[in-house]
DNA sequence: TCATTAAAGTTAT
DNA sequence: ATAACTTTAATGA
């Protein structure tokens, strides 16, 4: 969690609930507000000019996202766009800021989120660019379970859809599936109905 | 090696 | 039932 939730009501927080599928914000549009996933899995995406999906990142509880553009006041790059359904904390960038002024921690916090997100990226960046489908898709498995504490073989449960996968990146489903299926030969995952162990 | 297209199979809502 | 997701196969860059 990066900002308290009671912290966040007391500086006006609404409580905004969504569907899957639904927006949160859109591409180009102006940042007014600071979102705070309370519950639920939210990605940022874009489409390029064939109208090719292109998750830049997922998020889900707790988690804050856009926050770079709302503190630069500059166009959102991405949509918001929910996968679950989701409970999200919205606050004016108005009041996020006093926020800010008022706690240094706050700051701190965010400083260290943004870092992370910057440090996460260039790695995700220079372990994207391998040769083949295969070792690139190795490379984000690895990354997504870096996240969760469990080291063991297989004790890591994608929580992605095959699409999903490939949407974030940049191959085509029919590619990640294949390679998944070779990955499961050599022992490097485990499919268990359909979903993927790692 | 991989994207694309098409078509069919499976699962979730 | 319908939509969403997965799988297989053929073709071409």
């Amino acid at each position: 969690m990066i900002i308290k939730e009671n912290l966040l009501y007391s500086a006006g927080a609404t409580e905004e609930h969504y569907n899957p599928g639904d927006y949160i914000f859109r591409e180009d549009t102006i940042p007014h507000f600071y979102y705070q996933i309370v519950t639920g899995v939210v990605k940022l995406n874009s489409y390029n000019d064939d109208g090719k999906e292109f998750i830049q990142n997922i998020f889900s509880d707790e988690s804050t996202f856009g926050e770079s553009m709302l503190l630069l006041a500059k166009p959102y790059p991405v949509n918001a766009v929910t996968i679950s359904r989701c409970t999200v904390l919205k606050v004016s960038r108005e009041q996020i800021f006093k926020l800010m002024d008022a706690n240094p921690y706050i700051l701190l916090s965010l400083c260290k989120v943004l870092s992370e997100r910057s440090y996460e990226k260039n790695v995700l960046m220079r372990k994207i660019t391998s040769k083949n489908a295969e070792e690139r898709l190795m490379e984000i498995l690895d990354i997504l379970k870096q996240s969760h504490m469990n080291r063991d073989k297989f004790s890591f449960e994608i929580p992605y859809t095959r699409q999903q996968l490939g949407a974030f990146t940049g191959i085509c489903v029919e590619t990640v599936i294949r390679a998944i299926k070779r990955l499961e030969k050599n022992n490097v995952l485990m499919i268990r109905n359909r979903k993927i162990f790692y």
